[in-house]
DNA sequence: GTACAGTGTTTCTATAAAAGAAACATTGGC
DNA sequence: GCCAATGTTTCTTTTATAGAAACACTGTAC
C-alpha cells in the first residue's frame, strides 16, 4: 500500500521497455513473453503501442524489436534536468568544503563537465563547462570509465590516444584499476589531469541503477594534505545518496533480476 | 481504425510524455490535464507512474514535473540504432553516387560523424567516425544547426570559436543563412570544411518531427561540375524519405493539437 | 493568524479497456 | 513444399481504468 494509485498498464510496460539493455538490444514477442512471464499478446500490443511511438522499432524484414530513436529526442530534452537538479546540492557540497564541484557525464569518445559548481578560493580550479577529457586520466573521469563495459572504454582510449601511447602497451594494468574503482566505488586522483591538483569522484545512478555521472570534489593538494580527501569522500557519499534519492530511486519494479545496487533507497516523506 | 490493437492507457501516456517539450520543460498535473483535455486524476496517475520508473521527475519541494533522468540511459543504448538503421540506406545511396555518404548528429557543442559508407573510388572522402565539427562550416554541420534553435547554436559557436573570430563580428549573417537552409531543407557546400570537396546534406527526422541528424553526400568537387549536386539532391530527398518511414514516421498520434509541426520541420521560434 | 485559492493527491464506481488463451497468418529452414 | 517457429489477430471474461468529485496540502492575502 507504500504505492498507490498506478497505472498497471504503464507500469508493466515501462518494465518491459527496461528489458531492452545493453546485453538484450533486441527482443522477439515470444522471447520477451517468456521472458517476463506475460501473454504473448500482451507484449505484442504493448511493443506494438510503443513502436507506433517510436520508442522501439522493428526493422521492415527483420522480425525482432529494438529501442527506438525516439528516446533520443526526448533524451535531448531531458539532458539539462541532470545538472538541475545536482545543483543544489553541488552548492552545498562546495559550500562545505570551499572547493570547487563538478559534474561529468560520458559523451561519445570522452567524459565531458556537465555543470560545476566553484570553489569561492580565489586559488581554485575552474570548473569549465563543456571541457571534453579523455577516460584515462583523473578520479572524475576513470570513475565514469569504471561503469562503462571495458570494450567500450578500450575502444574509445584505442581511437583517442596516439599510436604507442604507454597505457595502449599495459592495458590489464589499466583495466584492473577500473576493476578497482569500480569495487570500492569512488577514485582519487593526485596530479593526473594538472599538477598539485587532486580530486575525489563518486558514480551517480539513475535510477535503474545505471551510472548516469560522475561527481567530483577537485582542489589544490595542498589544501587536502594528508588524508583530508577522506572528508571529501564522505561528503560526495551522501551527497551522492541525496540526489540519488532525487533521480527516481525506487525500488525496482517488479524485473526479477537486477544486478546489485545498493539499497540506500529511503522512502521520501519523512 | 486502420491501427487496431492499441493499447490505450500506454497510447495515451506516450502522448502525454511528448508534451514535455522545448516550450514545456515542465507541467503541473491541472495545467498539463486542461492542455490535453484529460481529468487531472488520470494525468496525475500516469505522471506518478512515469516517475516511479524515472521518466519523470518531481522536485521535492517544486511539484510541478520535469522529463526524468532515466530517458538519459535509454537513449545510451538508442544510440546505435540510428546508424544500423541507416546504414542499409547509406550504402545504396553509395552505391548509386559513387560517392562517400556521411550520417552527422548532433553531440554537445559540435556535430559529430555517426556513421559512414565510404565511395568506392580511390579518390573519395574519407568518413571518419567520430570526427567533430564546429556548426559554421560544411553542409551536414550547418543542416544540423539550421534546425537547433538559434541561442543553442550560438553558444556552441561562442564557446568554440576563438574570440575574435570573424564569424562572432556578424552573427546576424549566418543566422539569416540558417533559416535559409531550414526554409530550402538542405544545404551545399563547395570547400568549405576542406578544399575541393562539395557536400549536400539534408535533414532526417524522426517520429514527432525532430531532426535527428543530417544525411550528406560528399566528395570532390570536380565530379560533381556544375549544377551536377542536384542530382545528389534528389538522391538524398527519396533516401530521406525512406528512412524517415523506417523511423517511425506515424501519423502523430490523438493528442489533440500538435501546433502545427509540419511534414518537414520548421525552425521553432523567432 | 486565519481564510482562501490554488495546487497535487486520493477515493469511488460504471464502464470500457486490457489480460490471457487460443486460433491465425507469415516466415524461414530443411 | 512441408514443417516448426514467430509475430499477429481474435475473442470473452475479468479487472484495471476513466472520470467526477471530494480531499489534503501549500503558499498567499488579508
Amino acid at each position: 500500500m507504500a504505492k498507490p494509485a498506478l497505472l498497471q498498464t504503464l507500469d508493466r510496460a515501462l518494465t518491459l521497455l527496461a528489458a531492452f539493455d545493453r546485453e538484450h538490444p533486441e527482443w522477439g514477442v515470444t522471447e520477451l513473453a517468456h521472458h517476463l512471464g506475460l501473454p504473448k499478446s500482451v507484449v505484442q500490443k504493448t511493443l506494438a503501442t510503443f513502436a507506433r511511438h517510436g520508442f522501439v522499432h522493428q526493422e521492415p524484414g527483420r522480425r525482432r524489436y529494438r529501442l527506438g530513436t525516439r528516446l533520443l529526442s526526448l533524451a535531448r530534452l531531458a539532458q539539462p534536468e541532470l545538472a538541475r537538479i545536482a545543483d543544489p546540492h553541488m552548492v552545498r557540497l562546495a559550500a562545505a568544503t570551499k572547493e570547487t564541484v563538478k559534474l561529468t557525464v560520458v559523451d561519445g569518445n570522452q567524459a565531458v563537465i556537465a555543470h560545476a559548481v566553484e570553489s569561492p578560493h580565489s586559488l581554485r580550479m575552474t570548473g569549465r563547462v563543456g571541457e571534453r577529457h579523455d577516460f584515462h586520466l583523473g578520479a572524475s573521469n576513470k570513475v565514469l570509465a569504471a561503469y562503462l563495459p571495458w570494450e567500450t572504454v578500450w575502444a574509445a582510449l584505442s581511437a583517442r590516444l596516439p599510436a604507442g601511447h604507454p597505457l595502449l602497451q599495459d592495458a590489464a594494468r589499466f583495466r584492473s584499476e577500473l576493476k578497482a574503482i569500480a569495487r570500492q566505488g569512488y577514485a582519487v586522483s593526485h596530479s593526473e589531469v594538472e599538477q598539485g591538483v587532486t580530486s575525489v569522484s563518486v558514480p551517480l545512478c539513475g535510477p535503474g541503477g545505471e551510472v548516469q555521472a560522475s561527481l567530483s570534489i577537485v582542489g589544490p593538494s595542498l589544501r587536502v594534505a594528508g588524508d583530508g580527501w577522506r572528508r571529501w569522500l564522505d561528503l560526495l557519499r551522501s551527497t551522492k545518496a541525496a540526489v540519488e534519492r532525487e533521480l527516481g530511486w525506487e525500488d525496482p519494479p517488479s524485473l526479477p533480476d537486477r544486478k546489485g545496487v545498493p539499497p540506500l533507497a529511503v522512502d521520501r516523506q519523512a
